[in-house]
DNA sequence: TTGAAAGCGCTAACAA
DNA sequence: TTGTTAGCGCTTTCAA
């Protein structure tokens, strides 16, 4: 655990920029220009502070005119709050996740946080990542659709910082975890699936690994079990990709029996396997195969793919992340919950439902 | 300019996070509990201090124990680099920039800064949301396909904050701009169709006021002049979006002459375009139509679109960037420039260039 | 309602 | 090679 190291950390960075450009203003120089004392400056900034209005006023009016603005790190390291939301998100392939991560970090700028972001990749990256992420202590940290060591995890408490999965948990811990109820959502596909009369059913998945891929194969298959149908067909696509969702149909359909309806653990996998039926097997959709995806991105409502699909809903998700944070942060009698928010079938046209309407 | 002012801003924060996880280790646990002095500690954790290795190893082991690492906030405040990277995000509906922005920040951590990420929409957002951003004394802004008023760039540098536009520029300003030479692109593609004897040329245009807009459209028309062919129709789309070209399309297929090639402002637009010929007119691509589009976004290589494009070289713009950002930050001499890498002709299907190649 | 003083966790000049 | 001291820019008791 050596200092940064790199060759952007010269001695001369500082004193370069500060040659570039004018020294940054600070409380002291309001205080020394109104004949009043940096406390008074800072009291001016501050919300429930004691401060006669019309000071304040002037403080203000002097901060604008010369551009000054509180230092957020400098009164992070007193008040204890650096303001900061740290997040990890893996799967940047998922056009799902940009939306998230772009609702995600509006969201909580309007909390007052900013946000620090780290992508990661699909692997180990996240539990190697967070240590640098947690040297600017921030005041929470969240996890987007990656996972994350029981052991980093200790780490992030030990350093004060609570963490927040979202859409991804860990069995055995007490981390606030926020997802989509793939598991019901599986359910959900099912049914529909044998409300429609479907017998030959298949599973096309993605990154093996994760919560939601696992959750939505478990409700799915269990549900069949539950209502006697013939266990689905299961295609490990290996990846939430398109190029894994089309080789992955090409592969399934060689397989016997030929299934007749297809659940696609997300979207991206599902139009992957919806251009394999149509491009390289020539398959009319919904007429020879039936497709279901999940997420409902926005590529989904695209007229030559018009998915049915299992709308996770983005702002439910990120809006219920938002209380729990301010929760984790205020109170601290709160028991942190693993919470799991239903989603919705779109009806589309990619798969043939008819009768049962 | 008031303080954060919101409801995750409790006086009890700081406590109820403390209660729930143990404080945090400091420079002083350390020292205390290997009867060192703070200075050394500190310098363990420095590359370049002069300390002795022996000593330097009990530091770093003993922190590995307690879990210590050096607060950066602190840190910075000092060394007067935060070593962190203000990015403000544009148009994270186009798929193209997710992936920027992940290639973006994993090379700026390489070099030791931290993201400090800000989504905005396409209005004024970017402006308003920098202060904030700099309340945080990033080294560096670097602004994501967005635009950025003169006066807000004036701002950053008052408070001592470089900044560096990523595909987009600023006219009569002295800012680090890295873009696509989208000019050049457009003459690229004006040659494309005119050498593949193409007469009834069109352009379908994303945002207006964007600088790759307009300098896409104007290298095309610009190169069709010097070449003397007919001046290209051109449709607004209004917006980078896929529903912006799918509309887009229809309309221009309304006009006369007929378009026989459409060059599109990015790939999305061209995606759309594509969509709405097929789907909405029943046209066969290429044959009925030829169509090239910018960006190379992964999609364009999928199979039903296989779209032929100019594509930007994400890597190498990413590169230039962090390279110009080192010589902002070590070399006081340095003047800003506005670099432009060239794009290249990727050659998929939905173009017929014939012959001519 | 304001100012003086202490100190957040750290680094850097200076002494030893 | 190490410790001592000062102080980064800010907030926050405590006095006035």
């Amino acid at each position: 655990m050596s200092n940064t190291g790199n060759d952007l950390d010269k001695h001369t960075a500082a004193s370069a920029r500060r040659a570039r450009i004018g020294r940054r203003v600070t409380a002291r120089d309001i205080a020394r220009s109104l004949g009043v004392s940096i406390s008074t400056v800072s009291r001016a900034f501050t919300n429930d502070a004691v401060i006669k209005p019309a000071t304040r006023d002037r403080v203000l009016a002097e901060a604008r005119r010369l551009g000054y603005t509180p230092d957020s790190l400098a009164r992070g390291l007193i008040t204890r709050r650096s303001s900061i939301a740290g997040i990890a998100v893996a799967d940047i392939t998922n056009p799902f996740y940009p939306e998230v991560l772009a609702t995600l970090t509006r969201r909580l700028h309007e909390s007052g946080l900013q946000s620090m972001v780290f992508f990661a990749g699909p692997g180990r990256q996240v539990d190697e990542a967070l240590p640098t992420l947690l040297q600017y202590n921030p005041d929470v940290a969240v996890i987007l659709a990656a996972t994350l060591s029981s052991e980093t995890i200790r780490t992030c408490e030990q350093a004060g910082t609570p963490v927040v999965l979202f859409n991804r948990y860990v069995n055995n811990t007490d981390t606030l975890a926020i997802s989509c109820d793939n598991l019901g959502g599986g359910r959900l596909v099912a049914d529909t699936f044998l409300d429609a009369g479907y017998q030959r059913l298949a599973y096309i998945s993605g990154l093996p690994d994760t919560s939601t891929n696992r959750d939505r194969l478990k409700g799915f298959s269990e549900r069949i079990r539950e209502r006697e149908g013939d266990p689905p067909l299961v295609e490990d696509a290996g990846s939430f990709s398109y190029e894994s969702g089309f080789n992955a149909l090409k592969r399934l359909m060689d397989r016997r029996p030929t299934p007749e309806a297809v659940f696609c653990a997300n979207d991206i996998v599902a139009i992957g396997a919806l251009d394999a039926a149509k491009v390289e097997l020539g398959m009319k959709i919904p007429r020879d195969l039936s497709v279901i995806g999940f997420d409902d991105i926005s590529m989904a409502a695209w007229p030559p793919y018009s998915l049915t699909t299992v709308r996770q809903p983005a702002n439910a998700m990120v809006n219920l992340t938002l209380e729990k944070i301010e929760c984790l942060l205020t109170d601290s009698d709160y028991q942190p919950e693993q919470l799991f928010v239903p989603g919705r079938l779109i009806q589309r046209t990619s798969a043939r439902l008819g009768e049962s309407l």
